[in-house]
DNA sequence: GTGGTCTAGACCACC
DNA sequence: GTGGTCTAGACCACG
């Protein structure tokens, strides 16, 4: 199984930045489960063409999480965590997420009424697409 | 009248940046009407205890987005911007940025009605701090 | 006779540049002919909702030029000036402006036919407005 | 391969501008393609003998335009541009400057075939030029 | 007084 | 090494 990882370098947000989230949001969500082996460095680096560097920092930074595990020799795996502390990450990464977005949308004194539509109008959308995926 | 901005130096934002986000949002949202005339570089430095450079990027960036005038002798002030436009711009902004805490969501296989919990909750926070401003 | 001066503040040029090119070109083109008494400082600011100094300047600089004279008591008059120097110089003016036009265009690697093409286009355009000025 | 710009600081146009309308003309011209990297803003900064801040901004100005791309830790190069679009820009560059010439020529009752005459005369003088280059 | 340009130099983030 | 942010301070152009 290769690793569902899409980076695109005319993105303004960072290259290792782009990793580590979509990377973070793959164990978040159950797809890389417990004790999973990840690619090696090299292996990594090479599969989405950028540097070794690159790929170093995001496994130490998600190690730094708690999120993976580097053994010598073995390689990079992910962490067991703990259930509930795993759902409350995500629930945070959510909430965290939607309260940037609503208080921008007071800010511009956006009405709930056309926040809530907006949301409806969104969530229909992903929904759609996930019968149809690519 | 002044200018209701906050910046934190501990933010990992840019201070020009957070200072342009928060100028936009009050030109979005009505609160900075066409024409205002919006203190002078040096003034405005002075008030937020940064580099008048800063502020200089600041309302040029904005200048450059359409939504400020400067002329030399005169001062910076509020463009004057179709209200259709404007309309356009606050709308897109919102979507903007809600789009991207709901894919976000997606992605940790967050379910629908999560997202709707959680909008609605922060939606009656805001609403409820809104009677008792600061 | 009120002069026919238009400046507009939402112009990126000058306001002093403005009026000076068009006052310039007044008299170049003949409208204004010499000895024709310009309207005092005061007046003519007051009827371009702009400050004396900026009429200041500009009579100052037009004189430097040699195309006005200020007297003591009398004010601002189109100076005489020789119809061969005259012609040189509206000769000037034009040659001018097209060089950089023209420069500008080979510098893009827009090729001669273009160029031609787009003039004589122009050309029309402001022959037939000529007949039905505002 | 040097990048052929000059520049003059006797000249009334600002350093940044002048390297600016260089640098897009060389790009719309299709003489730096796709892709092409840049000096760094040291060195190029090192090569024109100005400031380094006077090349940022002028990266950063064009950055803005859509025309070049700029990531750290990799360098600024030139954007990807569709083809009708950078046609576009390059036709409205040349039609601009042409208009803008030909309202002032026509603002001193030049009469069309003066202005036919010179630029004839003028497209001559830069063909002629165009076998015999520095 | 205002904004516009340019400088030198520092420190950080990224690859 | 690269670009990104921020600083302090100078000088000019405009009204």
């Amino acid at each position: 199984m290769r690793i569902p990882i899409h980076v695109s370098s005319d993105s303004a947000e960072p290259l290792y930045s782009q990793i580590k989230e979509q990377l973070r949001a793959l164990i978040l969500s159950g797809h890389l489960k417990e004790g999973y082996l990840l690619p090696s460095n090299r292996e990594f680096a090479a599969d989405l063409a950028c540097s070794v560097i690159t790929i170093r920092r995001v496994y130490q930074d998600l190690e730094k999480e708690g999120l993976l595990r580097s053994r010598q020799g073995t390689g990079t795996f992910v962490a067991k965590v703990g259930s509930e502390e795993l759902e409350q990450y995500r629930y945070k990464a959510v909430h965290d997420a939607l309260q940037e977005a609503i208080e921008l949308a007071y800010r511009v004194q956006c009405p709930p009424e056309e926040i809530r539509a907006i949301v409806e109008q969104l969530i229909q959308l992903l929904e759609k697409s996930k019968g149809e995926p690519k």
